[in-house]
RNA sequence: GGGCACGUAGAUCAGCGGAAGAUCGCUGCUUUCGCAAAGCAGAGGUCGGGGGUUCAAAUCCCCCCGUGUCCA
């Protein structure tokens, strides 16, 4: 980057000058007398002990400076965003307060809430995990305050020169910095194809800020303007309540009275740790995250499964739910959304609690199991033992080691092992829709007009054909809704011609007819769209809706969808939630939300822009996930549930008819699946139930009331014959053994063994029963053959010590091109066809009777 | 989304190519005024499902399903 991006007026102004630092060698801004830049690790913390500013502020007081200085110099206050990104569904978390403007704002789709704005956004960054309550300064949530400009040509609101000036104004005004104590080092920002040159703001050794300008596109080697140039800030809230205390570590300052208090019962790393857990946790879980093993859930899981560990190791600890609740009530003074559900998420974390100790019990048995059976075999626990109980059944190390008897050293390097077996995976979440087959549509052609969002009753209408290729069909206007937002195609005829499938394509929507398509560009055709499917579909895109707020009600606010599907035989929602639903709970949502059908409220279907929308119903808003665009279309149930959506519905709950669950299921940690049916489809169903239970009646012969009883007893009565049948099989078999032991033809006895030889007609199963039967007291052989699809096969069973089934076997084999083996209890062949029999059983005799003579 | 581990009697698990086991629980009997307890006897298994390899599969291989867990 061009050292003049750096040469602002302001520095001139102000009496700055450039130097270059020591260590770093990179240059820097500064009115002091300084040889390298005042930021760690090129100089050490001046400010422990000796605040850099005048006066300590709590966070709260340090935010409401900062925010009240940009106020006042002509910045909208804007409010925080969600944690999870819902907006975007390329990262899970919001980890940087520019992260809410992108990508809509920043690449001028849609004009910024305010402008210039400031904001303080809660940040989470999961990288600086095990840094927590180690290094004194990391957070897994921080807030980032911020102030933002965004300018077009045609209006700059401000950029490099009074970005730097505020900044100063800032430090050096009422928090009474020292003007020449601060440096202004020049970096390099580069970020999704973008880049510009910043500024990291360092004081007495701490880095308080950064101040970044969006200026450039990366086009090959070559740097191009941006349209719309963005100034992003970054003022660490930590970082300046720090500095303002002069504490030892930035939690002493962040965390104050909580922090006093957790200290009388641990070690201050783990008070760190928990306070700043319970901290991100309060954010995590108002903003909807339900603890789970995948995704944004994973994160919440860690954080609680950390806390919990620390507090289960520590006599006379606080309840997690206790540290939860005043880490948020301190949050709340500024945030008041945390802890207004707090109810919901208490049995949020419970519920979370109960997993984890149900986990640990299983793992504590499975290790003392392990190690007992290890050690008897005089082997020793190793620590790539642990590293596999961690990575596989979750068993953390410090746990691990305290069931063991002789546990070996937990390694220095143990998440580092971790994080070697799972170095060859590879991502594959890149994964996209494989492309449908839909043509090219020419530039030329104009988009098509998109009516349903206006009128959904419309369902014949005149329209021109704009572009035509074989079956593909694109219209100047249309009413017919392409597949999207889980919604299936709407079907119908254009002219005589049946539609099959609707689709988005670009700007376009394109018609897929039965055959080629017989219209001229430019021709009138009637499009008319199949009523009886579309109301269908449109019943169940509400009755999702619908069902959504049910849930959010009955279950709460932490239920988010997670994905929908509405065919015409049935929808589903699935839903973010924490266990498995009960019956009751059941009963109580599909009451409410036929009650809410039956309340005829209006749906209202409009369009609004983006910022204006999220202001009024908040993120919620995005049940369907990120969606594009400027405007928003909102699907409101009056005073029930508002979402963003682009699907077809209908205008009162009542037209829903009624909404039948058929099935729930959890279809992963987490996520529980809803399936249901309204309208008439819910009648057909009801209908289709009817008839089963009448015909399994029938067939069964008792009354629908009787069902459950008429098929216990028949269970019952398979049951036993299933009993009569083995015992008769045993029987048989009971009664050959007892006809054979009675027969001195084939029982012979040498020394203190008896061998008995058989010829049968069983199977190997059989033969098996049958020499068990023959061999219950000691000094017994048996030896039988059978003979099972034209294979014969001889059975040697041995209760003798003298004589070992296996060997027996293996002599006699030879006699029939057999191939077989077993244990001196047991042994079996099985000869090759037609080989015979008769000489391997005979060898077999012989070689027994050679084995059992003294 | 990917990796790893695990699915065996009602429960907890062992077995890891040769005749399905242990402990608890259950049933019956003995002992006891009765209970607890003990002793004896017994019932209870498509070894998650489906393919394959093998003379032989709970055991080895492949594909599903389910559970747990680590990591993005």
């Amino acid at each position: 980057m061009d050292s003049s991006e750096y040469d602002l007026p302001f520095f001139h102004r102000a009496g700055f000058h450039r130097s270059t630092c020591r260590v770093c060698g990179s240059a820097f801004w500064t009115l002091g007398d300084h040889d390298r830049c005042q930021e760690a690790p090129c100089r050490d913390y001046g400010f422990v002990g000796h605040p850099g500013f005048t006066r300590p502020h709590t966070p709260h007081e340090m935010r409401e400076a900062f925010l009240g200085f940009f106020e006042q110099r002509g910045h909208t206050r804007v409010r925080r965003y969600p944690t999870v990104a819902r907006w975007r569904n390329d990262v899970f978390f919001t980890q940087a307060s520019i992260y809410d403007f992108q990508p809509w704002v920043t690449s001028g789709a849609i004009p910024p809430p305010a402008n210039p704005l400031t904001i303080s956004q809660p940040a989470l960054r999961f990288i600086d995990l095990e840094e927590v309550g180690r290094s004194g300064r990391h957070f897994t949530l921080f807030e980032m305050m911020a102030h933002h400009a965004f300018n077009r040509p045609d209006h700059e609101v401000y950029f490099k020169d009074r970005t730097t000036e505020l900044c100063h104004e800032l430090l050096t005004g009422d928090l009474g910095a020292d003007p020449t104590a601060i440096t202004y080092k020049e970096e390099v920002w580069e970020g999704g194809g973008n880049l510009g040159p910043s500024l990291s703001v360092g004081l007495l050794g701490l880095e308080l800020a950064t101040l970044v300008f969006m200026e450039y596109v990366r086009d090959g080697a070559a740097l191009k303007p941006m349209p719309l140039t963005v100034v992003d800030t970054g003022y660490g809230l930590e970082r300046f309540t720090w500095m303002s205390q002069g504490t030892k570590t930035a939690y002493e300052a962040v965390f104050g009275r909580e922090y006093d208090e957790l200290r009388r019962t641990f070690p201050p790393r783990e008070a760190a740790i928990l306070l700043d857990h319970a901290r991100a946790l309060n954010f995590l879980l108002t903003d909807g995250v339900v603890p789970s093993n995948s995704k944004e859930g994973y994160f919440a899981r860690l954080l609680l499964r950390r806390s919990i560990r620390i507090l289960q190791r520590t006599p006379d600890a606080p309840e997690l739910v206790a540290i939860l609740d005043a880490s948020g009530r301190e949050i709340a003074r500024a945030f008041p959304e945390i802890g207004a559900n707090r109810d919901d998420l208490h049995r949020v974390v419970l519920a979370e609690a109960e997993r984890f100790a149900e986990s640990i019990d299983r793992a504590r048995g499975m290790i003392r199991r392990y190690d007992e059976r290890t050690r008897s075999t005089g082997g020793r626990i190793n620590e790539e033992d642990l590293v596999q109980w961690y990575d596989s059944l979750g068993i953390p190390p410090d746990l691990a080691v305290e069931e063991l008897k002789e546990p070996p050293k937990i390694p220095d390097d143990f998440y580092a092992r971790v994080a070697t077996r799972h170095e060859n995976e590879r991502p594959t979440n890149d994964y996209v829709e494989p492309a449908v087959g839909l043509p090219d549509v020419p530039e030329s052609t104009p988009a098509t007009e998109v009516l349903y969002y206006l009128d959904p009753y419309t369902l014949s209408f005149e329209a021109h054909v704009a572009w035509t290729n074989g079956p593909f069909v694109a219209l100047d206007r249309t009413y017919f809704y392409p597949t999207g937002g889980g919604q299936v195609t709407d079907k119908g005829h254009l002219g005589d011609l049946e539609v099959v499938e609707v689709a988005h394509q670009g700007r376009w929507i394109l018609h897929r007819l039965e055959r080629a398509s017989p219209f001229a560009v430019g021709e009138r055709v009637r499009g008319r769209i199949d009523a009886a499917r579309r109301m269908q579909l449109m019943q169940h895109h509400t009755a999702t809706h619908l069902l959504n707020g049910a849930l959010r009600e009955t279950l709460g606010p932490h239920v988010w969808q997670a994905g929908a599907y509405k065919g015409t035989e049935s929808a589903r929602i699935d839903i973010t939630h924490y266990k498995a639903l009960s019956r009751d709970e059941l009963r109580k949502v599909e009451r409410r939300v036929n009650q809410v059908v039956r309340e005829d409220r209006p749906v209202k279907s409009y369009f609004e822009g983006r910022s204006e929308a999220e202001r009024r119903f908040g993120f919620t808003l995005y049940q369907g996930g990120a969606v594009p665009g400027k405007e928003l279309r909102i699907v409101e149930v009056e005073g029930f549930d508002v979402e963003a959506c682009g699907g077809t519905h209908c205008t009162h709950t009542s037209e829903v008819g009624a909404i039948a669950l058929m099935d729930v299921e959890r279809i992963q940690d987490g996520i529980v699946r809803l399936t249901y049916a309204s309208g008439e489809r819910a009648l057909d169903l009801r209908d289709e139930h009817e008839e089963i239970l009448k015909e399994a009646s029938r067939r069964l012969g008792v009354p629908v009331a009787q069902l459950p009883d008429g098929i216990d007893r028949l269970l019952a009565e398979i049951e036993e014959s299933r009993k009569l049948a083995r015992a008769r099989r045993r029987e048989d078999l009971g009664a050959t053994a007892e006809r054979l032991l009675a027969d001195p033809s084939v029982a012979e006895r040498v020394g203190e063994t008896t061998i008995i030889t058989g010829a049968v007609d069983l199977g190997r199963p059989d033969l098996m029963e049958l020499s068990r039967l023959l061999t219950k007291e000691p000094g017994r052989v048996a030896i039988l053959t059978g003979e099972e699809e034209g294979r014969g096969t001889l059975f040697v069973g041995s209760t003798s010590p003298r004589v070992a089934a296996n060997e027996v076997v293996r002599e006699a084999s030879a006699e029939f091109g057999g191939k077989g083996g077993g244990s001196p209890a047991a042994a079996t062949a099985v000869g090759e066809p037609g080989a015979p029999l008769a000489r391997a059983l005979e060898a077999a005799r012989l070689a027994a009777r050679r084995a059992a003579s003294p």
